[in-house]
DNA sequence: AAGCCGGGGTT
DNA sequence: AACCCAGGCTT
């Protein structure tokens, strides 16, 4: 993994974001092109968001490249470049939680202060035996008050990067590799058959269904319509075509007569055809999206993209496909 | 304290 | 389908 070697702030701080909630495999081609276009915290700073968010399409959790962009101006503009060498003062950046810190403060800074991720609360809770919920206040606080008594002091760097690759591979979510475990001999879940039952989490969410129809417009001088996406709610700041949300999937000629009152065409002549008929379903970690694309055949739009600019634009991975797939 | 925020991979 | 991922922010 490149950001082993280095201790360079910034490179690590990128790594670390980028880390967030996602598996090296997926990250790490990410990683490499952050690192090609953006060498230092100042290049970073100077782009445009939607260069960035561009970069990072793909990725999910979108605030984390906003974030990344927000953290990177002031870094740039406000302390000279230099990121804050301690825990307490990267815990103030946006973007950067208590894991963040901590990885970026022992890994670059030597201090002695305890990473606690999901690989973390998976090895802790099974070797120590500890029912406490890892998503509870008390459970992160007591796994974090834990890990900071185990740190090795000498070495807090090596230790913490250590645990985490431990739980990644050898102490896994599934299939742990209990038969050829250095620590099966003390290990509390191991010795007690509970190994599956821990972590203990609580809650799950549930999952809510939405149907997304996407209006494709087709201008008779090769342009298409894009929006921004705007306030709460997810892909925020990411662009789409037009869109028309329902409360389920829609037929034809119920879709027709909500297009035909839709402001966009407004009297307008204009044919619309079904791209696919079965929805195309795509899954968030708390949405289902029922997707349909609706082609729209028309003479002029206002605002039009140009076909051939149309992947300058930072899309969700669901748009970026259908792209990819429809030849403009 | 609970909910929201992506996309990919494994079981 | 359920679960997880080198989590953090908002309400």
């Amino acid at each position: 993994m490149p950001w082993r070697e280095t201790n360079n702030p910034y490179f690590i701080w990128l790594s670390e974001i980028i880390l967030q909630q996602t598996q090296v495999k997926q990250g790490l081609p990410y990683y490499n092109a952050f690192v090609a276009q953006f060498p230092t915290v100042f290049d970073l700073a100077n782009a445009k968001e939607s260069e960035v968010l561009k970069l990072w399409q793909g990725l999910g959790y979108y605030s984390r490249a906003r974030n990344l962009h927000v953290t990177a101006k002031y870094i740039a503009n406000t302390c000279n470049g230099e990121f804050p060498n301690t825990y307490k003062g990267l815990l103030k950046l946006k973007g950067i939680g208590d894991y963040t810190a901590s990885a970026i403060a022992s890994i670059c800074f030597n201090e002695v202060t305890a990473v606690v991720d999901g690989n973390v609360y998976r090895v802790l809770s099974r070797y120590f035996g500890i029912d406490t919920p890892i998503n509870s206040t008390k459970g992160i606080k007591a796994f974090k008050a834990l890990a900071q008594e185990l740190i090795d002091a000498k070495d807090p760097a090596t230790f913490n990067q250590a645990i985490m690759e431990f739980g990644a591979t050898q102490c896994r979510p599934k299939n742990p590799d209990c038969m050829f475990c250095p620590f099966q001999a003390s290990c509390v879940a191991y010795n007690k058959g509970r190994v599956d039952e821990l972590p203990v989490k609580l809650k799950k969410l549930k999952v809510k269904q939405r149907y997304f129809n996407f209006l494709v417009f087709l201008s008779k001088d090769n342009k298409t319509i894009l929006e921004k996406r705007k306030g709460k709610g997810i892909w925020q700041n990411l662009y789409q075509f037009p869109l028309i949300e329902t409360d389920d999937n829609m037929a034809h000629n119920d879709f027709l007569k909500l297009v035909k009152a839709h402001s966009l065409l407004n009297g307008k002549t204009f044919e619309l055809h079904q791209y696919n008929n079965v929805p195309k379903v795509h899954k968030l970690s708390h949405q289902h999206l029922n997707t349909t694309f609706w082609i729209v055949n028309i003479d002029l739009v206002e605002n039009g993209v140009p076909f051939e600019t149309i992947t300058d634009y930072p899309v969700p991975i669901l748009i970026g496909n259908f792209i990819e797939v429809f030849h403009f």
